[in-house]
DNA sequence: GCAATATAGTTGTCAAGGCAAATAACCCAA
DNA sequence: TTGGGTTATTTGCCTTGACAACTATATTGC
């Protein structure tokens, strides 16, 4: 019996759609947290902040990798978030090419408001997961980070 | 003791950040598969022809929702697919303000020959998950996304 | 030391996609 | 049936981010 066209459709979203929605669904939810605390901030300028708050002050090369974002971009980004005045463009001790981005003292108090958002979005995010599933979904989705990377 | 600034830093990335380099790394594999077989699509005009593969015709507006994508990027969307030559806008017989939008008979030619690609896309991300592995993240994402989305 | 190469940051350009407005058509209730 | 509200598609406008070119500085090989 011919059957064409037979697909081994599983009904499912792929994994790249999967997660695509998924993030989709994050920054939106992360974004009007933010906005509902007077916080006027997109996802990527507060994953800058949190970076710095976290990690402290780094170049601005290292700040775009961690956040894996263009290099290009990110100089827009610093020159909006400066501007804002939550953080500083300073000079390099080692390297003059480089700049050493450092938060402001209105940068780490915005995080310190901000950071309550943030948990917020992932618990509720995480809200059908116990602690186990958690460690293992963070735990697969690095493991296929590193497998896409190589 | 005084310990300023101690904020509950786990040095993990967070799901969001997590989520997005995942999917950032997913796209740009699959656009690589896609180029190595001399496919010149972006990721969502891929997703576009998967959906009206698998799931068969629907409107511009079932479309857009199934990719989580913008309606007005769709219609732009649709232009260029439609110029390519793989799909086509044919009226919709129940409703005289929506479209039907099928396949051409290259789209669905295209679409085999795409087929490969995802399926190696697939394959290199989950490279390192056993089958039970793969299935509780498809079961974890799909939990976050329902959380999310309420 | 010096030439060749690599890296940091900036800028211009472009495509993708979100949002809002406009138009056309549908649907429901009075 | 008709008026009000909703939905489908299109278009204009705008922001974000990728890519490439450019300058300045650092590093490496000889």
């Amino acid at each position: 019996m011919n059957t064409p066209y037979c697909f081994p459709i599983d009904g499912r979203d792929s994994l790249g759609a999967l997660v695509g929605q998924v993030r989709t669904e994050i920054v939106r939810r992360l974004e009007a947290e933010l906005a509902a605390q007077g916080v006027g901030l997109r996802f990527t300028q507060f994953l800058v902040l949190k970076r710095l708050a976290v990690s402290g002050s780094m170049s601005a090369t290292e700040l775009a990798r961690a956040i894996d974002l263009d290099g290009g971009a990110m100089t827009r980004l610093l020159d909006q978030l400066e501007t804002k005045g939550y953080l500083r463009r300073q000079p390099h001790e080692q390297d003059r090419r480089a700049l050493r981005i450092e938060l402001t003292e209105a940068g780490e108090a915005l995080w310190k408001h901000m950071h309550e958002s943030n948990v917020a979005t992932l618990e509720c995010a995480q809200r059908d997961l116990n602690q186990e599933e958690r460690d293992r979904l963070h735990d697969y989705l690095e493991r296929v980070l590193n497998a896409l990377r190589n």
